[in-house]
DNA sequence: CAATCAACCTGGGTGC
DNA sequence: TGCACCCAGGTTGATT
């Protein structure tokens, strides 16, 4: 276990942009880069730019930023007109940089803008992407996918309680499925049920109708919590700056296998769900 | 229909 | 020192 710690201790890998690392960007965006033109379009890995990489920079090139939105954990843009759509998956980051500012190995994608700034498009393992879309009706699509999503009207305990109570898969991957809930994945969930007590693999629709409750306010207080200490970088995201986020040091279960529940003083135990890492405490959150 | 799983990537760890 | 292998995880798409 203390070998355990330190492995975990020296990952330096691990970024995962959920709901509130979005949001953060978002945020940042729409104080920076919105007004911007956009000049030129350069990248050294045609996959990150869809629908292909020639038909991306003739769709914005000569066009402004002129908003910014987020759905789940993807950006929303609108380039003049043209919506544009990013998802940061697991390593992407974006950066808003001066032009004579140095760029690191993992940039795959720059729009250059006015004013001598960038808009840079770095990850290092390559599963981001950044969409152009025809138009409203393909966003709307697009966005129609997710399932509800956190701090809107539709974010209700009845809608909340429905998705739980027509699924009898395990809690956690319900959580982290965006077709269901928008926004949590892996960090969140497990800050949530941990908040909730509930352990991760108990089926969704076994709940009591006091643990959705609970459940319900927890996803939202992990998440604003998140939100408030601009995201997590548990290793490798960045916000919208190059800055670190600040909620690592109040995560309560994620990564602290081998130390004790903050709330019991049980060790915290990491297992495997639905193919993910998965932090519990396994005598406040019980099967 | 639901659960499972490889694939997409890279770097940093372990074990031999 | 080197090298094969494993792991991290969001999402998609194929398979069971």
């Amino acid at each position: 276990m203390e070998a355990g710690r330190r492995l975990h201790s020296c990952v330096k890998i691990s970024p995962m942009p959920e709901l509130p690392e979005v949001e953060t960007i978002k945020r940042d965006i729409e104080k920076s880069l919105i007004g911007h033109k956009i000049l030129g379009v350069w990248t050294d890995w045609a996959k990150a730019l869809k629908p292909e990489p020639e038909v991306f920079k003739k769709a914005i090139v000569g066009k402004k930023f002129k908003s910014v939105g987020r759905r789940a954990k993807l950006l929303i843009f609108h380039v003049d007109s043209v919506p544009l759509v990013a998802h940061l998956k697991l390593s992407g980051r974006l950066l808003y940089r001066d032009q004579k500012e140095p760029t690191d190995k993992f940039t795959h994608v720059v729009l250059k803008l006015d004013r001598e700034k960038e808009l840079r498009f770095a990850d290092l393992r390559k599963f981001g992407w950044m969409k152009v879309l025809k138009d409203e009706d393909e966003l709307d699509a697009v966005l129609g996918e997710f399932g509800i999503e956190p701090f809107t009207a539709d974010f209700t305990l009845e809608n909340f309680s429905k998705v739980l109570q027509s699924k009898k898969t395990a809690i956690k991957p319900l959580l982290m499925d965006q077709s269901q809930i928008a926004g949590v994945g892996n960090i969140y969930a497990d800050e949530s049920l941990w908040c909730a007590m509930i352990h991760p693999l108990r089926s969704a629709n076994s709940l009591s109708e006091k643990e959705v409750n609970e459940l319900f306010t927890c996803v939202q207080d992990s998440l604003q919590s998140g939100i408030k200490d601009r995201g997590t970088s548990v290793d490798m995201y960045l916000d919208l700056f190059g800055e670190r986020g600040e909620h690592e040091k109040n995560l309560k279960i994620f990564r602290r296998d081998g130390s004790p529940c903050s709330r019991c003083g049980s060790e915290v135990k990491k297992t495997r769900v639905g193919g993910r890492g998965t932090h519990f405490c396994p005598k406040c959150q019980l099967k």
